[in-house]
This record gives C-alpha cells, sequence and structure tokens, in this order.
DNA sequence: CTGTGTGCAAAGGGTTTGCAAGTAC
DNA sequence: GTACTTGCAAACCCTTTGCACACAG
C-alpha cells in the first residue's frame, strides 16, 4: 500500500485516482504548492478545489501564509488531527525561486508578549534568499 | 493642518475629501482594516481600492497578513518610505473579536535559522484571544 | 491649465454551488 | 446499494481596467 493510500486511510477519506494524485505531489515535495500547480493536471477545477478543502480539513495538509495573495499547501506533521492543526513551524519564502518551504527542523522561537494574551497559534514567515539560491 | 493631509503631504500624495476621510479611519484605529471595512462609505469600490493602493505603495499603510482570505492595511511606522516597507513587527489577530493588531511595542524575536539564508523580512502573526477580550 | 483623482460600466480571475453521472466500499 | 466523489455549467465574489468627467495645485 502506498504512502497516499495509507495517509487517506488515516485520515478517513475514500482513495481515489484523482486524492492520489494530487497527495503525491505533497509527499513528493518539500515546498509549499498553490493551487495553480494543478492547472495542468487535466483535472476539473472544481475538483481541485474541493480535494485540498478536504485534505486540510482532514488535517493532511496545512495552509502555508506567505505575501502571495493565492493560498499555498504542505504536507502536515504527523500530529495534525482532522481540525486540529499544529504547524508552528517557519516557512521561508524565497525572492529568487519563488518557493516557500516548511523549516521544519528549526526550532521556531518563544514569541513574548503580554500575559494578558492568550496564544493558540504562532505563525512566522521570513522573506529572503534560500540555501538553495544562495548556494547556485 | 490635520493629521492626515500632513500625512499625504509628507508622502507626496494630493489632498483629496476621499483620502482624507479613508486615511483618518487608520489614523483613528488600533486595528488592521479590511477594505470591506469601507463598503458602507458610499464611495465607489474602485476608487478605495485604488486609494489604499497608493496609500500602500506611497508607505502611509502596510498589508497585515493574517489568516483571513481578504487583504488588511494598518498606519506604517514613520520609517516607512515610498516602497520601502519596515514592518517588522509582530501582528495579533483575535479569534474572539475578529481584529487585528499591530504590536508595535514589542521587540519581534531574532529568528534563527541556517547561515546559507538570507533574511529580509520576517513577518509574524499570532493567533489567539487579545488582552482586550480576556479582560472582558 | 495640466496632471491627477473619481465614478461608472465592464471585464477579469479565483473560488464556490447545484446537479447529474460515476465510483469506493 | 448507499454515500461520497467527480465533472460540467453557472453563479459569485473580489479586484482591475478603460474611459469620461471633476478637481487639486
Amino acid at each position: 500500500m502506498s504512502t497516499e493510500s495509507k495517509l487517506l486511510k488515516t485520515h478517513k477519506l475514500r482513495s481515489t485516482e484523482v486524492r492520489l494524485k494530487i497527495l503525491a505531489v505533497f509527499t513528493n515535495s518539500n515546498s509549499a504548492i498553490p493551487k495553480s500547480y494543478f492547472d495542468n493536471f487535466d483535472l476539473d477545477r472544481t475538483t481541485i478545489y474541493r480535494t485540498l478543502k478536504s485534505f486540510e480539513e482532514s488535517g493532511i495538509i496545512h495552509r502555508v501564509f506567505d505575501s502571495s495573495e493565492n493560498a499555498k499547501y504542505a504536507l502536515c506533521t504527523h500530529e495534525c488531527q482532522v481540525d486540529e492543526h499544529k504547524d508552528d513551524h517557519i516557512h521561508f519564502e524565497c525572492i529568487k525561486c519563488n518557493e516557500t518551504n516548511c523549516l521544519t527542523n528549526i526550532q521556531p522561537p518563544n514569541v513574548k508578549i503580554g500575559s494578558n494574551y492568550t496564544v493558540f497559534e504562532t505563525n512566522i514567515f521570513l522573506k529572503g534568499i534560500c540555501d538553495n539560491c544562495n548556494s547556485a
């Protein structure tokens, strides 16, 4: 059974050709994927939107915030459950290759603000030039 | 001369009734304003879009990223110039009052990542319950 | 007076909805 | 067989563009 099939099963989604195809993009990529990426997949746009939405709601992928207008998504870490995302890692948006990546191996800093605030989520995204582009 | 007139003058924008009206919203608010806020202002939508755009390009307001789909804006700090924004402060999105605020009085943490990266911009937004809502 | 700003209408792009046919389990 | 998924068409935002008129400097 493929990684993708397992993921779908774990998150209680039916295994379909479309879902496997879209999910494979995420399992094979390190960077965040915009919806537009699937435009040449010969799939109906509606289907893509709905598939991404169901993946997100199931805790398979999470939304990545960067400075682009359009939504991007990336694979969740294993701790994510249905409607309970835990993706407090740093995202890095490269202005050269235009890719946004999850820096899952770096511990995000503890942001200190007043004690009157209750913090549920910490979103950090950096913008600059990534290691790949700096090496090139 | 009003605060708004001065701001426009400083940033080399003509002073018009529409601009003064829209700018006053920002100078009188602590939270980030979405475009939809101006819908009941009896102004043409096009005009609102263009006004916000020119404010942003002039360095009067900056875009605030939070988890809502639509763009929000807030007043820039004094150091912002035309096409050169310096708004690396933390933004806080409250899930109760649904407002996003700039925490300009808090020093953002120094995010450490690999030395192969060049960081130009650090965007941090927290999600949770703000001090106001926690006190209420 | 000249260049810029505003309003209206229309177009553009991304996203969602309704419904009928197809498919997983 | 039943409930969910897909594709198509259409609708529904939000945002931008073109153009004529109005206004700031």
